[in-house]
DNA sequence: AAATCCGGTTTCAAAATGCAACCCTATTCG
DNA sequence: CGAATAGGGTTGCATTTTGAAACCGGATTT
């Protein structure tokens, strides 16, 4: 049968996993911060098979992820780029980019060193942190009830 | 054909999503970090198939992201936990839930809120930041090259 | 003793995936 | 100019994966 879909699923994470969670969109959303563009390259830096990589393309432009930009003089090359909400992906794929690395740190040579261009500095670890910037795990939250529910319960 | 792996790749991204990359993994481990431990809870919570629930558990087991632990007396009742490995998972799964929220916020009610149990605030949206805790862009970052290759290219 | 729960495995149809071949429109090369 | 090649796909087909439902065997409950 038919894999199931989350689209109208009241959790936003499977919502979310619904637009990039299947095996190749995290991967192309990758290769497209590091400066990819065309069909072409995505193709042969991901290995990903063309009617495949169609469809993916396909349904992150549907789903805003990117935008896809003719740059054809006489209309016949395209440009796949990030919008807002596709760039707003960073900060997930660089926290999966470290949990890898700790945890399934390459056989061969370092784990790839991303820093800010203004100091140089390697960026932090990308944690969960309570309004004073301080790290918080698991244990250290909760989930509040929403209003409604309050109310509805009260 | 199969799906490709990524398990070789040298890419840590690409290794990460080998293994919680495809539609339910992730998803497990997020019911998982709610509290549910049981084979059936998991398959109702989820409305997953049973044999795609075996599946994935037992990979996620095999990959250290879950533990199976026998809580039966007579052995026959048993337990998924995370370990310290599918606990650090957190900020991916925080960050892919503020993003939905952001992004496709859910037809009916105010998304989750996820707060400090210490401080009782509402946690802050996960970024990358530099080392003065700023958050980064995509484009405030850049790959730095590593030293192996500096070297040989030197 | 019978029914039920738990955690699976098996079977089978419907999708999804991967590969290779093909297509059409530019553009480039000789 | 004509031929070859690049870009961006589409089509066909074999192999996997997925999902639903049936079945199973050992505890546990009734």
């Amino acid at each position: 049968m038919a894999r199931k879909r989350f689209d109208d699923s009241n959790c936003s994470v499977a919502r979310a996993l619904n637009e990039v969670g299947d095996w190749w969109s995290l991967l192309i959303v990758l290769h497209a911060m590091y400066g990819t563009r065309r069909f072409v390259d995505f193709q042969q830096q991901l290995g990903i098979a063309k009617n495949i990589l169609c469809d993916r393309l396909a349904r992150l432009v549907d789903n805003d992820v990117l935008r896809k930009v003719d740059v054809g003089e006489h209309g016949s090359r395209f440009e796949y780029r990030l919008t807002e909400k596709g760039r707003d992906l960073f900060p997930v794929v660089v926290a999966l980019r470290q949990w890898g690395d700790k945890w399934n740190p390459a056989p061969d040579g370092q784990p790839l060193d991303l820093r800010d261009r203004e100091s140089g500095q390697p960026v932090q670890p990308v944690t969960v942190q309570n309004s004073e910037g301080q790290p918080l795990g698991i244990r250290d939250v909760f989930v509040a009830e929403d209003q409604e529910e309050a109310s509805r319960s009260a």
